[in-house]
DNA sequence: GCTTGTGAAACGTTTCACAGCA
DNA sequence: TGCTGTGAAACGTTTCACAAGC
């Protein structure tokens, strides 16, 4: 059943797995840094770099940096290394952000009026296209950067959705009402949830959810600060 | 060279690790996955739970939610599961919320003053006691909740460190800044550092940080969803 | 009956080590 | 020499399966 496709050396289409199969998680999580350290290094005119370049600079080792790119194709030449641009192309298309992806944001709250003005969505290919949310205070609100948004009520999500070909949405509402938004937001064809609610959502497993809690993370540190303090009383 | 502690029952010291050693990393973030749920549960008035329905709730196995927990103990009870109210108990024991954390943050832009106005720190034993940016234009302002912090200059770190016991800082600048921000954190004493600058901090082995880059976040979803959009083409 | 805690097996990921190429 | 790509080994995590307890 496992589809196998010739090993295309370097010319291979966009995306290419090297074999049909899966790519571990963690490896995709990398590729985001890698590209991000790559676009750095871009800017600063770089124009090739080693596995073991670009692992120290995050903290991989070099064969680490292989496998992962090792995934998708060929990108590297034997005593080079990696062509800057070239494999900063090839990330861009393995992640699908050599496209404009449009998003919704649902909720216009503090976090996310936040979201709204962050620049760094814009460089990296999202857009935020339409802003929801149900408080008559800030329906018709107009937030976030130079195109400013109207805040729209949820009524009209069916209808925007169809009309911008939103693919994506990112839920900052509070907890309780997360797992409505989704439920909605699934029914009307998204196809990806970013939820900053602090809330565990049910969801179908053909649609990805990616949950960022905050105070969750602020766990995980106090976690590891106290390991730390506990390890050096010792 | 492993320290050996009897095993304690039921009524081991906080903390405790059944057995002295490693706890993996997946499993501590799941506790804060638990803890959160527990604490729905409470409120709703649930008084036991079993690993079953735990796991059901966030999408793991049984036997993954028991794995986790005895890591650092036997807190269940054969035939009835885990009492609600202890096992929060003892979650934000392991976690270290069980006392207060203060915490610092600098970057009193978009995203500061969104986590400035964020409650849900608060709940949870992360209280945010002072604000830095380096903004001529930022410095003074009034920012946050009910006790609104001042904005200060970086060049106060060290004094308002020491005077309010601060253990975390939060960074939320533009990611060139970030490394140098780090560096001075560290060197004021900080023990932990949240970042979400979209760089990569080069950090001491001892002091643990954790990254969110909201548009890596984005990525992962990008690349999931177009996964999925090859897969149905199939 | 149902549920925990845990050793052992299964699975997944990372690292090693090296052939092959520039 | 320096570097990639990759099979094989090492390591880590999750799942299984079941003895023991309510």
């Amino acid at each position: 059943m496992t589809g196998e496709r010739a090993s295309q050396s370097n010319n291979s289409g966009p995306r290419s797995p090297g074999k049909e199969g899966a790519v571990p998680g963690p490896a995709v999580r990398r590729l985001s840094l890698y590209l991000r350290e790559l676009e750095g290094l871009y800017k600063r005119g770089d124009e090739t770099i080693s596995s073991k370049q670009l692992g120290e600079a995050l903290g991989y080792t070099d064969s680490q940096v292989r496998k992962d790119l090792a995934y998708f194709g060929q990108f590297g030449h034997p005593g080079i290394g990696y062509h800057v641009d070239g494999l900063i192309a090839r990330l861009r298309c393995i992640l699908g952000t050599d496209r404009t992806w449009n998003v919704l944001l649902v909720g216009a709250g503090n976090l996310g009026n936040a979201l709204l003005s962050y620049r760094g969505f814009n460089k990296k290919g999202f857009q935020i296209v339409a802003v929801f949310d149900d408080d008559p205070q800030k329906i018709g609100q107009r937030l976030g950067l130079t195109p400013e948004l109207e805040v729209l009520p949820l009524s009209q999500l069916e209808r925007i959705v169809s009309e911008k070909d939103i693919q994506m949405g990112i839920i900052a509402v509070p907890a309780n009402d997360a797992q409505s938004i989704v439920d909605r937001l699934i029914a009307v064809g998204i196809k990806g949830v970013l939820n900053f609610a602090p809330a565990s959502l049910n969801v179908p497993p053909n649609i990805p959810v990616d949950s960022v809690d905050l105070t969750v993370h602020l766990e995980q540190l106090a976690f590891r600060v106290f390991t730390n303090q506990i390890a050096s009383e010792k």
